[in-house]
DNA sequence: CAAAACTTGTGCGTTTATCGAACATATGTG
DNA sequence: CACATATGTTCGATAAACGCACAAGTTTTG
């Protein structure tokens, strides 16, 4: 653990007070954000005055808000892992082939974190996810991949701590209940759930690099009605040759 | 201008080292970091750790990096602004529609950058573009159009003052010409450029939003080839209408 | 293999930046 | 108009941050 020498209060004061912005649309007072991170206002008004200084928020009245320089950051990362150039390309020919949009997703902290997806001109079915959308891990087939087959010793601390919410009546309400569907899904090497964090929605994920060593998943998500039985083998099948083909990127090496 | 009590100089110092890893995707030593920012690495170091400590920032023997907790912001901000359920869909249909891929952008300081894209299954050419790839405005039709319609105080001071680099040939290495560039991109309500940013590539571009109110630019880049003269007007024709599909979300409203 | 160069970890005295209370002003509401 | 809420600002106190120096570890070079 990090000794408290070498954390920055401030710096860490200033990185709660944007994340306190979160998905708020219309934007919050200085008021709202020191009630909402408990820190004095003069304070706030500070970190958020700095924030406004770099670019990251706009003052509109007396509301603040997060502009698009947010996206900067991501776009580093993206460009950093080569996404737009090798990645993309990918996913565009495999959400061909199969017919449907698909995703890829990375663990972050007790979620998972959407990274890229290829989205369907000709679809009209959307849950509205983006690159940067955070999903749970415990009831989402990404989420019970990137369990079963990421790095093991966190995989084993987040079983244990992410949130255990309840999305629908077919959620998994059991902690012992998700480590065994994640026990299968290592077996098997890919994952299937339907209704679980959806109702009507089946979702298929398999890993992207070895047992243990996949730092992503590529998964989909579709209604029932779209994603028959009959259409799961060939669409895995298609699932895992892209797999195969985004592995060099994204193995966690020895 | 924010006055220096104002201004929280630690959070500032943060954010630097945060920018300092941007697309360095094999790491950076505390010794880089330090190196690129001009901070004592003792300085460094702690501010490193913080960013460890708050999940944006993972170690890896004696090299930094960024996680994909970076784009937690960014997904924050999509959110907010309904990207997945209401921008996503719309720039699907645009880009089915017109046969090529579309992106949306909108103003960072004095760069352009990316906040959605639907790309083609079947198209074979990318220019490696993703949500949060910052792209400069002098010399691209998005560019253009953001200065043009968008907001006059900010496009005056960027057009005085965005990066005026050469990146092909063709390129306009003038500011006068850039700026008469975009006076007829403000007449017509549309921009095309021709190999001024990558050779051989024809970039579209309309504004989403009334003139002197659009937040954002609706866009398009192909090789000439793919794209001919004969295939502009209807192009530009269903890129409006998207457009004026997006329009509610990105007027600045009075 | 040894030396040199580079990097990192840590302690701690000093300094500065930050904090937050208090006062004043502005805005919104009933 | 009174009250509630929000914001701007000042400034003394002090906590947090800084950065130098020393030690140790790692990598590179000859």
């Amino acid at each position: 653990m990090t000794a408290n020498r070498d954390i920055s209060l401030t710096f860490m004061k200033g990185m709660t007070v944007l994340h306190a912005f979160d998905a708020a649309a219309t934007g919050l007072t200085l008021a709202d954000l020191s009630r909402q991170t408990g820190y004095d206002r003069a304070t706030v008004r500070r970190l958020v005055l700095t924030l406004v200084d770099l670019g990251y928020v706009e003052k509109t009245g007396n509301r603040f808000l997060l502009t698009p320089r947010v996206l900067v950051l991501a776009g580093s990362f993206l460009r950093g892992h080569s996404f737009g150039k090798m990645v993309q390309p990918l996913l565009n020919i495999c959400a061909g082939e199969i017919g449907f949009a698909v995703a890829l997703a990375m663990s972050d902290g007790d979620h998972a974190v959407y990274v890229a997806q290829s989205t369907l001109q000709s679809s009209r079915f959307t849950f509205g996810f983006t690159v940067g959308s955070r999903v749970p891990l415990l009831p989402t087939a990404i989420g019970r991949m990137l369990l079963a087959w990421g790095d093991p010793a966190w995989a084993e601390h987040a079983l244990g701590t992410a949130p255990l919410d309840r999305y629908t009546d077919a959620t998994l309400s059991d902690r012992d209940a998700v480590a065994r569907a994640v026990q299968q899904a290592m077996a098997d090497g890919y994952c299937i759930t339907r209704d679980e964090f959806e109702a009507g929605v089946t979702a298929l994920a398999v890993p992207v690099g070895g047992p243990g060593r996949a730092r992503a998943v590529l998964g989909l998500s579709e209604p029932h009605a779209s994603l028959p039985d009959s259409a799961l083998s060939a669409t895995l099948a298609t699932l895992r040759q892209c797999a195969a083909e985004l592995r060099p990127g994204f193995d966690i090496s020895q």
